[in-house]
DNA sequence: TATTTGCTGTGAAAATTTTCACAATGTTAT
DNA sequence: ATAACATTGTGAAAATTTTCACAGCAAATA
């Protein structure tokens, strides 16, 4: 088997919220049409996702939803609190702030930084905001591992140094420039403008339509 | 040849923005090894999705970057400009909203909708603000094909069917929540939890990494 | 108890995507 | 001129991803 793709950890990732979010107090088992149809996938895809994860269900109750979690889980999730950087406290910085924090028990955004000093060194949406000058040592102090990238292009580049410099291993990057990082670095390109473009393509009275992603 | 896959459209979507970000001035053609190492790809991927716009370079200058950008926009490209909507004028909504304005010829959002009175009946970054409940009304007499979602999960779906029901064909999606389409509807979904929780799996210590994506 | 049912897990097939490898081609150097 | 070179376009191979199809099984039914 050796090791699991990014594709079937991204679907892995998107089973475990949908089993979440569902209010499954009245059944305790699942199906693979079902969770497949939640999804937007066939239920030999999820079938073949959940072999491996290690986690066998069984052909009378499908799989049993609260072990289901635990196992995807235990897989997918780190093995204690991670502590998360966000750089650039724009309007879209403020966003992810706002909207991220409280909604994961295990990941938390800890440290924030800008440039702009009538933002730094205060408290926003409950995360301590510096100045990026202290970014790399900041969250090397801290061992912080990953970051989320919200400032405008012209610095986005500099800003992924210093999260590299700082330990960084993953970003999440909105940004609409392609991050120039060492290879064992991941990146995660969120541009807006790309989606759009994408999703108009698709939208358009053309013949090629598919339809769920993400 | 047929249809051109969703990956391909994305990367072409990719190139033409790094080759419009790309100060091209000093040179007017582009190899495909060059275009690989900006966008994270190999040139003989890069080759082969330049085959499918149908724009041929020639093997002593490379691909000539303007008459590149023309081509990948002609296949990319709605025919006219294209209105876009958008729903839940929250932090996100804004955010995008400010950003997006302006950034391209071809699609401006010209119509945004929210259920708080103080947010509609006004301007907001050029764009002007209705009720939700105008929404199927306003962009059916538009003509408008494609939405932006960021209202909170729980109206995520009415708002949908909402879209739909004004002749949306394609939706990206900022809400944590698996959208019920017909199929003929693409979707294409931002959830930034997901992101999130991917990023970190990547940046941990595991064994598997990879390098770029989105 | 025996039979039917509808599911899981998975080997194998199919489909799709990526990479290889090389003939063809235009440019530069000699 | 001619040779040397680097690159394109692409058929074919390789790799990866998805789907098929079915044995095996536990529960439900008769
Ligand atoms: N992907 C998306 O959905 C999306 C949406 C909107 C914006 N964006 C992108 O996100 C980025 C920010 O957009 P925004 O709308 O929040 O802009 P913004 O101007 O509101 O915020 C940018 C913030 O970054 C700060 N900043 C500038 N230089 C910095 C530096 N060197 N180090 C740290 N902070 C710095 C600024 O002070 C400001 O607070 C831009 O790159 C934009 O393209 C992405
Ligand atoms: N993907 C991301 O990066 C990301 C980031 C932040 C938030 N979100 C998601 O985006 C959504 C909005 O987040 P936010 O932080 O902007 O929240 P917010 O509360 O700031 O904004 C939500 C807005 O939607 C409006 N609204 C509520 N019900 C509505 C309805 N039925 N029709 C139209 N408008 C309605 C509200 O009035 C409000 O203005 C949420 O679903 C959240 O999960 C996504």
């Amino acid at each position: 088997m050796s090791l699991i793709s990014e594709k079937t950890i991204e679907r892995l990732i998107l089973y475990r919220g949908l089993l979440l979010q569902a209010n499954h107090e009245s059944e305790s088992g699942i199906y693979s049409h079902q969770l497949g149809r939640m999804a937007g996938f066939t239920p030999a895809q999820v079938r073949r996702d959940l072999m491996q994860v290690g986690y066998t269900g069984s052909p009378a109750r499908g799989y049993d939803i609260a072990k289901l979690i635990q196992s995807i889980s235990a897989l997918v999730d780190p093995a204690e609190k991670r502590e998360i950087a966000l750089a650039g406290i724009g309007s879209i910085g403020r966003a992810i702030l706002a909207y991220f924090q409280g909604r994961s028990s295990l990941l938390e955004i800890t440290a924030a930084f800008d440039t702009d000093p009538e933002k730094t060194d205060r408290v926003i949406h409950g995360c301590r905001c510096y100045p990026v000058d202290r970014l790399s040592e900041i969250i090397l102090a801290r061992g912080i591992r990953t970051g989320i990238l919200c400032v405008p292009s012209g610095a986005a580049q500099s800003v992924t140094d210093a999260f590299v410099a700082g330990g960084v291993r993953g970003i999440l990057n909105y940004a609409p420039t392609r991050l120039i990082v060492p290879p064992d670095v991941y990146v995660e390109n969120r541009d807006m403008i790309m989606a759009v473009e994408k999703v108009v393509y698709f939208s358009g009275p053309r013949t090629g339509q598919r339809k769920e992603t993400g």
